[in-house]
DNA sequence: GCATCCCGCCAGCCG
DNA sequence: CGGCTGGCGGGATGC
């Protein structure tokens, strides 16, 4: 009641019904990360992005504080963040598996058991400090109060949970896990059915933009074909082999831009009124800045070393990179298997604009990026199977 | 039907 | 005190 059921009309006159797909945090991500994944970029704006890419600055700080709590970002100043690219990832992953490792220790009972868990894991990450009402501290537990009141949100923050989640995969012998079991664990307590509903939801949301920057990825189960996450961060901790960086990052650098920048079509009521023509809001849907990314820049700079000796790193991480991406793995006989095919990408990555032309401009990128990339894989070991 | 997770209200915080 | 941040959970969407 209250509200009358959307699409209510439609008509045959192509009026787009609302696909919650395009707007997905981990696209949104994608597009963001497209846009700005360059080395001419040292600051980003809320309004800015919010703008460019056509969201709500809410949004924004979502992708903004996950970007951030893995180092790709640093907030500089109010509205304001300096890009850091990808290049920190590494120290930052091994910093928070150190950070992860040591808090892992703090189990006040001497009882040292070298880790015999056999699959049941008993984190215990971030202090307890029960944030119910209802004060009945447990006296057994007293750790640390660090949570200074107020600050009680910061330990529910969107970048907080991601990295205890990253955490979950740096630290464990586990490299697949549930949403569900990521957020017992990340609870530690409180079987609350309601704090975890809202738990997963956030990770369900952190989980979408790690997805799309390649951290971790989907995958089903083994047994219980339950959905869970497998991190994929650089696949096969340290190997320090000579592997030159990654295949692609010579030659041109075209890419086929990310777009699909949303329509302003909000999911629910349809409001009523204004039917029949689009109000100013409404923008004649998308058109311009669907060029300036094209020339977005590829895959991260080719000299991502720079921090310590032994490089060696060379993750992959998808600049945007849809779901599937390339596992460039750098395999020793470069038999690198190839997941990718395009019926998925276009699958995946299919916006059903209501644009023809920008549907057009939208297959032209991905031949581009076909053709380029065939081009590549043709000079190098990766061999994309037909 | 249930898993997924977008949307945006509205409470803290900060200039 | 207004605007920036961002927790939170209703409920729409996807399958």
């Amino acid at each position: 009641m209250a509200l009358s059921s959307s699409a209510s009309k439609e008509s045959g006159s192509g009026h787009y019904t609302y696909c919650r797909k395009e707007k997905s945090l981990g696209l949104l991500c994608s597009n963001f990360l497209s846009l700005y994944n360059r080395d001419d970029v040292e600051t980003i704006g809320i309004d800015d992005a919010a703008t460019r890419l056509g969201v709500e600055r809410r949004r924004i700080y979502d992708i903004v504080n996950v970007l951030e709590s893995v180092g790709i970002l640093a907030r500089k100043a109010k509205n304001r963040y300096s890009w850091k690219g990808f290049g920190g990832i590494p120290k930052v992953l091994q910093d928070l598996k150190e950070e992860g490792l040591r808090e892992n220790l703090n189990t006040f009972e001497g009882n040292n058991n070298t880790k015999v868990s056999d699959d049941d894991e008993d984190e215990r990450f971030s202090n307890p400090s029960s944030s119910s009402q209802n004060d009945r501290s447990n006296p057994s537990s007293l750790k640390f109060l660090v949570s200074s009141k107020t600050d009680n949100r910061k330990e529910k923050s969107l970048g907080l949970l991601t990295q205890n989640f990253v955490k979950l995969f740096l630290c464990s012998n586990v490299n697949l896990i549930s949403l569900d079991e990521a957020a017992k664990l990340l609870l530690g307590d409180a079987h609350d059915p309601s704090t975890m509903r809202t738990k997963v939801r956030r990770l369900y949301d952190i989980a979408n933009v790690l997805s799309s920057m390649n951290f971790i990825e989907k995958t089903p189960h083994p047994e219980t074909r339950k959905p869970a996450f497998r991190w994929l961060g650089m696949t096969g901790k340290f190997e320090n082999r000579s592997a030159s960086v990654l295949v692609l990052n010579e030659s041109k650098k075209r890419t086929f831009g990310t777009e699909i920048t949303n329509t302003s079509l909000k999911r629910r009521k349809v409001v009523s009124s204004v039917d029949g023509n689009m109000n100013q809001v409404m923008k004649p849907q998308l058109h311009v800045q669907v060029k300036h990314e094209i020339l977005v820049n590829e895959v991260d700079r080719s000299n991502l070393e720079q921090d310590s000796r032994q490089s060696s790193k060379n993750y992959q991480f998808g600049p945007f990179a849809p779901v599937i991406v390339p596992k460039v793995g750098a395999s020793e006989n470069g038999k690198v298997k190839q997941v990718h095919d395009w019926e998925s990408l276009d699958c995946t990555y299919r916006p059903q604009y209501h644009n023809q032309a920008l549907k057009d401009l939208f297959v032209h990128y991905v031949e581009a990026w076909k053709s380029w990339y065939s081009e590549v894989a043709g000079k190098s070991p990766i061999q994309l199977f037909s």
